[in-house]
RNA sequence: GGAGGGGUGGCCGAGCGGUCAAUGGCACCAGACUGUAAAUCUGGCGGGUUCGCCCUACGAAGGUUCAAAUCCUUCCCCCUCCA
């Protein structure tokens, strides 16, 4: 492996987060002997980051780390008008309520992981909006949109996919990367950011802000992308049993965020391991080393670290403890989803169905009742074999009963 | 503005008067096998249900018909070529 000058470029190559950078001598070389303000822009599309974002956060984390200064861009401005990237269809416009609402969502799950402050290498957020609300058509034309040729933003794959697809683009969508090369120029002019990171569709976005830096400001601006991070069996990382891998907590609960990395295949477990967590290297190497179902030792690692540096320590030996009484002592953990019924009401017998569907096991009584038919669904872990099953004031053992939809899903009903 | 093509379930994509809640693939869920892994095989995959059925759905609204995703009318949207 190739040894960087910088303690920055070191650590984002031999922990994989490099695919391509515009140019990684130069930024290797000024990383070595400067601090560099590096950002990368977050757009509001949804209240919460999941975990496809979570690379680039790591990404801003490791900036931090060696010494160096990020910044979070929330994507206030550039969110109204929806990045094409990787899309076949226009974004839905958002109002600036919303957008701001999400903005403050998402900015909380970078304090778990950045420290923020005036120092030198503290982090800061910004909100693009600030700048690109303001900006008047015909000067910005004539200052930025000159800058751009037509010709060269058709071949941008954000653009290029789409119109071979025979999918319609927006002009509004297909001014959103002279936004985010605005963006990088204007970082660089507020507080000599200089380095924009971002995941591997953003390259074409990224290129367009070095140019215009050039051209501009006369600057040397860097430009670093990350590969898409996949499963080794090739599927796009972000499924967890409760659905999508949220970060914000109330979307995804410590416990099932802990589940997620817990089930990781056994091929990324060292690779995940060195994007996702603070493990040093060598540890590291002696958990990729492990063989067969030893591997289920560095998983449990792997949970715990990714889940300490989003939830906090405590939560996550929550999650741990919890994960670890289900499925290893198949005994009730406290911190499984639970739902509470009356005396009244679990006398009378509440329908397993209705009990499921009020677990977020399924989406509608149908699907419960499926689930039952097929065999998947348990009850304190006898499997339930009438699909009008009641659970009564009997079923409710040490506190708690227990339903399962499969071998990973639990819930808990109890008495109120 | 003119000519042609098209809008089907989370996605792709068949169907082109009844047997269509709609073939197939992907994704997803469950079962088996395992190590809370992968691969594989099996079942499921709009909602409700007293399991008889009922409701909602094939861009939107009307119409023809015993019967329409399929035919007709109007409208909306998209694509391609021409101006």
């Amino acid at each position: 492996m190739a040894t960087f000058k910088s303690e920055l470029v070191n650590t984002l190559s031999q922990r994989g987060y490099l695919h391509q950078c515009t140019d990684l001598d130069g930024l290797d070389a000024k990383a070595a002997s400067s601090v560099i303000t590096g950002y990368i822009g977050f757009d509001a599309t949804a209240d919460s980051l999941h975990i496809g974002s979570l690379v680039q956060i790591m990404l801003l984390r490791r900036l931090q780390q060696t010494g160096h200064k990020p910044i979070a861009l929330m994507g206030g401005g550039t969110t109204k008008i929806g990045d094409p990237s990787g899309r076949d269809e226009t974004r839905v416009l958002l109002d600036n309520t919303t957008i701001n609402a999400r903005i403050a969502m998402i900015q909380e799950t970078f304090d778990h992981f950045l420290k923020f402050g005036t120092g030198k290498t503290d982090a800061l957020v910004a909100n693009n909006a600030e700048w690109l609300d303001k900006l008047e058509y015909i000067p910005f034309l004539r200052d930025v949109g000159r800058h751009f040729t037509i010709n060269r933003m058709l071949t941008m794959d954000s653009v290029k996919l789409r119109l071979d697809r025979e999918q319609p683009l927006s002009f509004l969508e297909f001014n959103y990367m002279i936004l985010q090369g605005y963006d990088f120029v204007e970082l660089f002019r507020r507080y000599g950011c200089t380095l924009q990171l971002g995941g591997s569709d953003q390259w074409g976005n990224i290129v367009q802000g070095v140019d215009l830096g050039r051209r501009l400001a006369k600057c040397d601006l860097y430009g670093f992308t990350t590969t898409l991070i996949t499963t080794s069996s090739g599927s796009k990382m972000g499924k967890s049993v409760a659905g999508a891998v949220w970060l914000n907590a109330d979307r995804l609960s410590p416990y099932d965020y802990y589940q997620f990395w817990r089930n990781t295949e056994d091929a990324d477990v060292g690779r995940f391991m060195k994007l996702f967590t603070d493990m040093p290297l060598d540890e590291i190497a002696r958990y990729e080393v492990l063989q067969g179902a030893e591997i289920n030792d560095g998983k449990k690692k792997l949970a715990l670290e990714a889940t300490s540096l989003l939830h906090g320590v405590e939560n996550a030996n929550t999650a741990a403890e919890t994960a670890r009484k289900t499925f290893e002592e198949g005994i009730v953990g406290g911190d499984l989803p639970t739902i509470t019924f009356s005396a009244a009401e679990l006398a009378g017998g509440v329908s397993a169905l209705d009990a499921m569907v009020k677990l977020a096991m399924a989406e509608s009584k149908g699907e419960a009742r499926r689930l039952i038919r097929g065999g998947g669904a348990k009850l304190n872990d006898a499997k339930i074999e009438d699909e009008n099953a009641m659970i009564r004031s009997a079923d409710i053992v040490g506190g708690s009963a227990k339903i399962s939809a499969g071998k990973k899903r639990h819930g808990l009903i109890k008495q109120t």
